[in-house]
DNA sequence: TGATCAAATATTGGATCCGCGCTAAGAACC
DNA sequence: GGTTCTTAGCGCGGATCCAATATTTGATCA
């Protein structure tokens, strides 16, 4: 079995997905120790990593909170996400290796088939893998990180508000244009259609966070 | 007092940037709870907190270690700084308020000063507080923290291979022009100018590590 | 002589207990 | 009646001990 730690984080993050600790909300290490049937230092471990990965807050001496996930940290999280998209293709294109080169279509291509099945689940983990290819293929460990940290805050927006099923044929329009661009190693329009890609999903997002605010006023 | 962990981690930080431990050295938890005089709990705690800054490797059952900050790593950097100065710079013109604007050319003004004194850390603390006076200006706090984390790696790769004295008129040029754009909400001059000053601390720093890495061999 | 396996050792991971600081509630004094 | 000080309890921070896991060393066999 994998460390506690791990395992405590890996729970405490899917119950925050599913929305079992809401914004906000305290989380207090006596009472996860027990809801975890643990001590509470593995606890401090996990929060402790889920505060580097940006999904809880931290106060000394008085503990962790989640996040608060509203419509202005997506937009910051977004406008950091379209800059390293974009660099990342414009790198992915340049320095595309043929093992990247397939990483990429065959993940396009497994996008396409799963996404037909409209398993939602499915369909994230397989854009999350088209987008990790090209993250990959781009050869920038930082960036790398840096997505994969966006990526998990991005399955707590996508569970709350709905992921973009009306959009999907043009998200796969979308990641076939961007495919093709980076395996003609072509970097400008590569970085272009990445950063249009991540606005479009910005703007789908964003209209959905501020309809469920107004309704629920 | 503050606590234990937070002091340590510190301590190991700046044990790090002053190269008392080296890239890719093991950090045994016995060893350091030994030399910090404490048990090894706020050490775990103190390395959980410089791995999630990206400061020390992580495997579970194996302990961490320090972080090889090399040539390729930097280029990654750089990469990420690029595109995130770029557009905080961006949106501190666009969201410019009046405190901003006061803190942004007083962050200039004093690194005119303090630079022409020659004293090379003050020098770094005033250039930092030039950088974070327009990243807390663009109002984001997803790319001021991947900032913040950065500007501790490059405190280690400065100490190690010298900070950019003989760049300093230019830098010096590079913080007037990009402090007007941004006083002038001119995002598009402010984003350009961003991006062109880091592209020279890229093109200065990559070069003088090239240099210690040939002359070393 | 080199490779592989096993045992010993070194190191990380976890539980429990205690101390300390923060917070909040109640009483006393102004 | 309001403000401030004190006290109690609640929860985080840290030490120590023990368990689990990795790494290394040495021995045996091909």
């Amino acid at each position: 079995m994998a460390s506690q730690y791990i395992e405590v984080s890996d729970r405490i993050r899917e119950d925050i997905i599913n929305g079992k600790f809401a914004g906000g909300e305290r989380l207090k290490l006596a009472e996860l120790a027990n809801l975890y049937a643990t001590s509470h230092m593995p606890i401090r471990e996990a929060l402790r990593i889920l505060n580097g990965q940006g999904i809880v807050d931290f106060t000394p001496n008085s503990g962790m909170r989640v996040r608060e996930i509203d419509v202005s940290f997506m937009i910051d999280l977004f406008d950091v996400r379209l800059a390293l998209e974009a660099v990342q293709a414009r790198r992915a294109a340049e320095r595309l290796t043929p093992a990247a080169s397939n990483a990429i279509s065959s993940a396009k291509t497994e996008f396409e088939c799963v996404s037909a099945e409209s398993d939602r689940d499915a369909t994230l983990k397989a854009n999350h893998r088209f987008h990790q290819a090209i993250s990959q293929a781009s050869g920038n460990r930082e960036a790398t990180e840096i997505e994969e940290r966006h990526y998990q805050i991005l399955r707590i927006v996508w569970q709350r508000y709905g992921y973009a099923s009306e959009r999907l044929e043009g998200v796969i329009e979308d990641h076939r244009l961007l495919t093709s661009a980076i395996l003609d190693q072509d970097a400008e329009a590569a970085g272009l259609l990445a950063a249009a890609h991540v606005m479009r999903a910005r703007r789908n997002l964003l209209t959905k966070m501020r309809g469920v605010e107004r309704s629920s006023q």
